[in-house]
DNA sequence: CGTTACATTTACGTTAACGTCACCCTATCT
DNA sequence: AGATAGGGTGACGTTAACGTAAATGTAACG
């Protein structure tokens, strides 16, 4: 039993999630993964998969792995203690108004960026003009 | 005149965006800024502020700076060229359907982020029925 | 049994984005 | 004139997030 169709080998977590074996360890090392370690292999669980979802998507926004860490754990069965779920939680509320400020930022940073492409068209427009109009 | 009511000193410039000097000397060697140089001293134009707003949203969404800086390029009276306008064009179109994903994946992540925090709520209110259970 | 394919650890290398330090200039206040 | 504030240029240091290379283990294939 090398493998049973719930885990996943790294070669496996490489292909899914377009990543190198060396950021797979590497994530591991920094705890925001936890394969089985079946004698000397790791076998990836249906919550690690998850996990790197988060990671992967938190890492598109900016936030550092240290950051995501800390995010991760509020979706763990962590919250044995009351005083570090409040924490987490916290933690959470904090980062869910940081996303809302980034949501309402990347409207207007679309919004712009779409009045520049117009420009550009017309940029690109005139060009087109000016080539007609040498060739007449 | 060591500053016009147009320019900015590199202090007001620290003041107003929250960057450091070291900062905006980085960003000048790194092209992203150009403030005029009076002698020793540096200018920061309105074009300068405008460029560093940019920057740091672009920051805020994981772009590098590398990539700000082409996208800045568009932003330029640098057209001179055509190929280069559509190049920086095509450029642009590209960021933009990566900000238009992310804006997808973004609203994904806070309906997911509010979810656990319904699930957070949960188990505090938990906490607090057990603690006024052990009152009694 | 050799080798091919994958896996692991250890450890040094690399890149981006600044921080920090040392040293220098110069304008201005006292 | 001396001190203080602010600006400037190297140049080396630092941190995060991996890359890369060397040495080793092991499972399966022909």
């Amino acid at each position: 039993m090398t493998q049973t169709a719930e885990t996943f080998s790294i070669r496996q977590m490489c292909d899914a999630f377009d990543v190198t074996a060396r950021t797979l360890r590497f994530y591991e090392s920094k705890e925001l993964l936890f394969p089985i370690r079946e004698g000397t292999s790791r076998h990836f669980t249906k919550q690690d998969r998850a996990r790197l979802t988060l990671i992967l998507r938190g890492k598109r926004f900016g936030f550092s792995l240290e950051d995501i860490r800390q995010l991760l754990e509020m979706y763990n069965r962590d919250g044995s203690n009351e005083a570090q779920l409040t924490r987490t939680y916290l933690i959470a509320q904090d980062r869910l108004s940081q996303m809302q400020a980034q949501r309402a930022e990347l409207d207007e940073a679309i919004a712009d960026l779409k009045t520049q492409l117009v420009e550009g068209e017309k940029r690109l427009a005139q060009f087109a003009r000016s080539a007609r109009t040498a060739a007449e």
